[in-house]
DNA sequence: CTGCCAGTTCAAGTCAACTTGAGGTCAAGA
DNA sequence: TCTTGACCTCAAGTTGACTTGAACTGGCAG
């Protein structure tokens, strides 16, 4: 497959021209040249596009996955580090769980108000106590064209 | 039990006292009054600060948890909001076991490249397809003094 | 009476990951 | 050759939830 145009990845990758830019100009991805003004990208940064997303999803940062990869631009990816993220997660799904189960009993509580409803005031001393904390929005992320 | 001034109710709810104005701003807590110039509070902000906590440890936006409090400032819980939330959570959930368990598989792989790895190659798939995508770190949240 | 210092206000800064806008360039089609 | 329009650069804006800094105030201990 020949090189790629910037529309062509933003097309084939659902990654718009603008974060395609920013990510280059971040170091993540390179591209191979020029045509005019125009940037040429090797095909291959469609697995690095795809590598990236799988990070983001995992939780990594874009400096994070930044170090993912080797200065030859191959994936250098550390073991350690997924085992790490992995028990992350788990500690994050972990408290979400609760925080569900607690919102779906709220949900269903017969209580005519929550202040008396017994499960609803644990999770408020939970909550106050800080054993849990705000987990940030998803990213909005535009759609792919 | 008497008014508490700003530092009292930081001191109690380990929120910082900016974050106390701060939510005085945007309507989410009130002050009672003064003395000289500082702010008094009433000991029910303490609840107050308490819901909100737990509002943002299930993820609602502080917009959000402003609207759950009725113009008396008495708490005004919509019981299908906390059902669609309890959903909302439950999605993430699924998407962060898959993940973690992804990540799990990645971690232990023996393939010497997670290239070869047909699980890492599955999960890139779903990154690159953009059905799984980037949750958004939780917040630093400084500790209270 | 005086100074201390924890409180006050208001504006601006922070962080991450992008997006948007203004103004410029250039390969290609008519 | 001329026009078009997608792409370029660089700076600045966006979002949410706060934090920080500068300049100021006033209750209270000494």
């Amino acid at each position: 497959m020949r090189d790629l145009d910037i529309a062509e990845v933003a097309q084939r990758s659902g990654v718009p021209a603008s974060t395609l830019r920013f990510y280059e100009e971040k170091g993540l991805i390179a591209s191979i040249g020029r045509r005019g003004l125009r940037r040429l990208f090797d095909p291959d940064v469609l697995e690095r596009l795809a590598l990236i997303a799988l990070g983001r999803a995992a939780g990594f940062s874009l400096d994070e996955i930044a170090l993912m990869f080797a200065p030859d631009g191959r994936p250098r990816i550390d073991r350690e580090k997924l085992a790490a993220k992995a028990e992350e997660l788990d500690r994050t799904i972990r408290k979400l769980s609760a925080m569900r189960d607690g919102l779906r009993h709220a949900a269903a509580c017969p209580a005519p108000s929550h202040m008396e409803c017994p499960s609803f005031r644990r999770m408020l001393r939970a909550a106050a106590s800080g054993a849990i904390r705000a987990p940030r929005k998803r990213s909005p992320q535009r759609q792919p064209n």
